[in-house]
DNA sequence: TTTAATCATTTTGAATGCATAATGCAATCT
DNA sequence: AGATTGCATTATGCATTCAAAATGATTAAA
């Protein structure tokens, strides 16, 4: 987007360094879906401020763009946690990001060209390979990437954006709750459905799809949540 | 949501003191919705900080907050402006809004009591009112409040407050676009649908007329920003 | 033994100060 | 005159510092 605003289209050698707070939300985010800090545990600023090396003012920042993301749970001279999910969280999640991934659906099949499907047809067999294979994060992996491609063929950044950034406040959970292997086969179907709704420009069919295959995951994702809950993690 | 997590139904007496940064977040946001910060002009830590009487540390943390909505546009080393959006924006941000307008009507129809039906009735009855007489402001107020309160109706906090961040966007453009009255008439005629399919709990309806109501608003808002734009405002 | 109160310690909130990058203007050169 | 370079000014990024709130432990009291 800052690109575009420069105009130099093609030609856009923007070489912009990024700044310390905004270095440290990507670092932070990924070290919360690492679980290398797990959901609930307390965030002190001098600990983060030491493993990084800086001082406390971009930290703090960053930890305000967190909070406002809901990743981070801010209380007032209390402190930071990374934000500890609960059922009803996720029960009012899903809705939403099911009706993300739905506009999505519909607005891949007005935009995608025959090569993006191809791809998206080849990561489907990708991720079969994996499904037979039985390897569980490869297959989450491929998953993800399915989903997130559909996500940019509908050409929409800003849908994009807010996709990921309701999809990352769960994501953890979501891996978690892949490893229950019971839906598997279930999940390989529904995805071969998506597939053909797809390759056919049905986007009705294909936001219907989309809709229905995440909240069957809800279900699975709760599960994981309580149990997290009740270990007190 | 922060009282919530507390847990105390009922008897949330929370006595939270903001923090400095939090209510700076909520005053620019006021100033930029009531045009006191006009879109595309630039903003001067400086200014601001001297305007309420603080130091740097918590406007900055504030801006960092904004940026994130989206509100406010940062570019590191050369400071914050008034996000101004482009034709492009409106395209990509009313589909993503009638989304989730749509999914807030299905919501509402489950979980609507027929007490709040004949309040939403009620507000409809004076917007009626208020159009007749032309009087704008206070139709386009009481709008607002229609579509927010059947975003409460759905139940769903995240829901809310993520229609709520996104809406912010738009919503100093929507407001100059009700200026021109030309789809006042039509308008009206949507919302009677809107609370008939409300009152009949006719949740897929409703959807669909959120939706499509939403997106009929859209070229009036893009030419209001193209005009906006041309004047170099 | 349990509860309450006090105080030291820790941690966060906000202000200040310093280093660096960006901006604007004047002087210089073509 | 127009363009370019160099410098002074200004604004931003980050570190440091100070103040206030919360935490935890110890002691005193019921």
């Amino acid at each position: 987007m800052d690109e575009a605003q420069l105009g130099h289209a093609g030609y856009t050698e923007t070489l912009r360094r990024p700044t310390l707070h905004e270095e440290l939300v990507e670092r932070i985010r990924e070290m919360i879906f690492d679980d290398r800090l797990a959901t609930g545990t307390r965030v002190p600023e001098r600990d983060l401020c030491e493993r990084f090396g800086i001082s406390r003012t971009p930290l703090r920042e960053a930890l305000k763009v967190l909070a406002s993301e809901g990743l981070i749970t801010l209380q007032p001279n209390r402190g930071a946690w990374v934000t500890q999910l609960t059922p009803e969280d996720v029960d009012e999640l899903f809705p939403i990001i099911g009706a993300l991934e739905a506009l999505s659906g519909s607005l891949a099949c007005e935009n995608a060209t025959d090569a993006d499907i191809a791809e998206v047809r080849a990561l489907h067999y990708e991720m079969a390979l994996h499904h037979t294979r039985g390897d569980q994060p490869e297959y989450f992996r491929v998953n993800q990437l399915i989903h997130g491609r559909i996500m940019e063929l509908a050409g929409n950044p800003t849908l994009l954006q807010v996709y990921a950034s309701l999809a990352s406040r769960i994501r953890r959970a979501r891996y978690l709750a892949n490893a229950s292997i019971a839906r598997w086969d279930e999940a390989m179907r529904e995805h071969e459905e998506i597939l053909d709704a797809l390759a056919t420009r049905d986007g009705e069919t294909l936001a219907a799809l989309l809709k229905s295959h995440l909240l069957n995951k809800r279900d699975a994702v709760k599960r994981v949540i309580r149990e997290k809950i009740a270990r007190g993690t």
